[in-house]
DNA sequence: ACGCCCGACTAAAGCGCTTTAGCCGGATCA
DNA sequence: TGATCCGGCTAAAGCGCTTTAGTCGGGCGT
């Protein structure tokens, strides 16, 4: 058995100034860079402080300075959903590096639904356990910027529609990409296009899906689009709706990796060769689409770089710096593999 | 552009206080369930923290109190490779739901290297940022576990080889569950069996090796395994180089979902079909074992019901509770699908 | 030679909460 | 009846840091 007892006391900025010689607020002073310092004392103190070790004690610096070093990350996904698509943990990553460049930590919850969340910011800005927040998955009408608004506490968006809200967002032009990406099908000629989407309710889809039927209408592309809740399982018995379409699709777009992955599999199943006999492309790229057989064409966005972006955009933010209503992320860039090929010659 | 203005000051313990009639000390008292505040008083206090809509101050409380109501997770990975694999996420997911349950926060963080990650706990430890520290990706020789032994933060590891040791560790029975499948390859006839390993200076890895060879010996199978750094690449080149072997395998177990993956997409490359020509097993379970085709043979382990453990042990762990050296997690089950079956006659 | 200013530094208050001494009055006990 | 006890509550001292008022002494101008 193990139990815990935490070693003698840290030192103290009391410590140090005794150590030094001087006053707690000179000391205070020194760290902070503050004038009034001379550079002689000034070093005293950092030699002093790099001697006993000290370190700053985040809760007395939050208290006195009111600022955490902390931002929050709240999901309202299921938990035992979470994880399956790289994007979620790549974007994490980014955000937490940029943060931590700047000695601010990140603090991540995963909530049921957005009611639970919106509980959540509502305790965190009482409690002032974060500086700011990042918000994902945007919905359609979503409550949630309004309400972060009206807390005061500051919060950064990840996607949305790339219009001017009440908060500030990073906002990568998907529009834009799914035009490639149907243009790059056209060019192939094909003409039947399956289109395997996400929620409606989802601000990104619903921009995705209308991009992808605009360019449709105007190369002469017929769409059709299957709505799904994300699932391996709906997008596997989507493509399977897809297959059984009056007019058959020659290509297919799924809007994640991990759609696009299941959906393979059910053509597999089906005796279809890709790209032989239907082209396939995701509209994320991820390691897992490259694991496929073969490699699928898909839409690349360096979602690390992404999270990096939203982390720079947040301390700004939070330091109360002035930050653009929409800070404008790459937009995803075409990949072509192995995946898309000419429509084949038997439909004609 | 967006800048950030906090509204109005929150109420305190003192608003409370003068609202309901009593000294903060009272209101203190109440909110922490101490004894010696009448039930008719205590409800007047809570009817006016309900009121006033209050909320403690986390650095306030953590000031006086000493507990920081987080815990910390430090991942060595390389960021940009963090996410592929679902066991971390699922992790994560699992871990969060247990400590929101007691509205304790996880403070997230990557860095690159073990060296990194000593210096985050150095100074978590002095900052009193966390409470305590999760562990994962046990190596041999591993320096955490005394490292924060020595700066008296609290954590518990995550794997490890079962042994007691300065820290305490949630452990699954991997070498069981290897035992388990090499158990069920032998069953189907399978005698030349190749092994796609892991980073041999991880303890999981170089135990799950140890575990394979031994039940090979014993029943009179053959085993070869290639180590890979758990990567996609390497996992696609060990599939070939097994491939390559001059007693080519029957059956190929991997020890991860993702390499599983890759392999089946190089076997598919090499025009061999599972588990026709060859078997296929992974040792890690996920959705995305679920989207192969033929979906995997796996040892499927509850990886989000493995975090709500290690929650719960380093909850305990934080308040001073005694926790086992060792806390037995369930064992990985062997879960049957597609990607296994008897050893083609072919070979006799 | 006197008052001023300014750079360098200190004293002390305060952030919001917990906790350690008490204090006070009524019930209990001898 | 007086000493004791105890439940219910308050005063006040921190926790470690930041910040706002100064203080102090020497160089400067006149």
């Amino acid at each position: 058995m193990t139990s815990v007892e935490r070693p003698g006391r840290r030192p103290t900025i009391a410590d140090i100034a005794a150590q030094a010689g001087v006053s707690p607020t000179a000391v205070s002073f020194a760290l902070n860079d503050r004038p009034g310092i001379s550079e002689q004392t000034r070093t005293r103190i950092l030699a002093a402080v790099a001697e006993l070790g000290w370190r700053p004690n985040v809760a007395a610096r939050a208290l006195g300075g009111r600022r955490a070093d902390t931002v929050g990350l709240v999901v309202a996904r299921p938990a035992r959903t979470l994880g399956v698509e790289p994007f979620f943990a790549q974007l994490v990553s980014g955000l937490q590096a940029r943060l931590s460049a700047d000695r601010v930590a990140l603090q991540l919850l995963v909530v049921e639904d957005v009611s639970a969340e919106l509980d959540v910011y509502r305790r965190w800005a009482a409690e002032r356990r974060t500086d700011g927040v990042v918000v994902l998955d945007l919905k359609q009408d979503d409550p949630r910027p309004e309400e972060l608004a009206r807390a005061g506490l500051p919060a950064v968006l990840v996607g949305g529609d790339g219009t001017p809200g009440p908060v500030p967002a990073v906002f990568a032009d998907d529009h834009a990409a799914m035009i490639v990406l149907a243009e790059h099908l056209a060019a192939l000629g094909h003409v039947h296009v399956g289109h395997v989407g996400g929620i409606p309710a989802s601000i990104h889809s619903a921009r995705r899906v209308a991009a992808l039927h605009d360019t449709g209408a105007r190369l002469g592309l017929t769409i059709t689009t299957v709505p799904t809740d994300f699932s391996q399982d709906e997008a596997a018995a989507a493509t399977r709706a897809l297959l059984a379409h009056d007019e058959r699709p020659t290509a297919i777009v799924y809007d994640s990796d991990v759609a696009a992955l299941a959906g393979v599999t059910v053509l597999a199943e089906a005796g279809l060769s890709v790209p032989g006999d239907i082209s396939v492309a995701s509209f994320d790229d991820s390691a897992l689409v490259r694991l496929a057989h073969p490699p699928l064409t898909a839409m690349t966005t360096d979602t690390f770089e992404l999270g990096e972006l939203v982390g720079q955009t947040v301390l700004s933010l939070v330091r109360g710096q002035a930050v653009p209503d929409v800070v404008g992320a790459p937009p995803p860039r075409l990949t072509v593999r192995g995946s898309t090929g000419r429509v084949p010659e038997v439909v004609a």
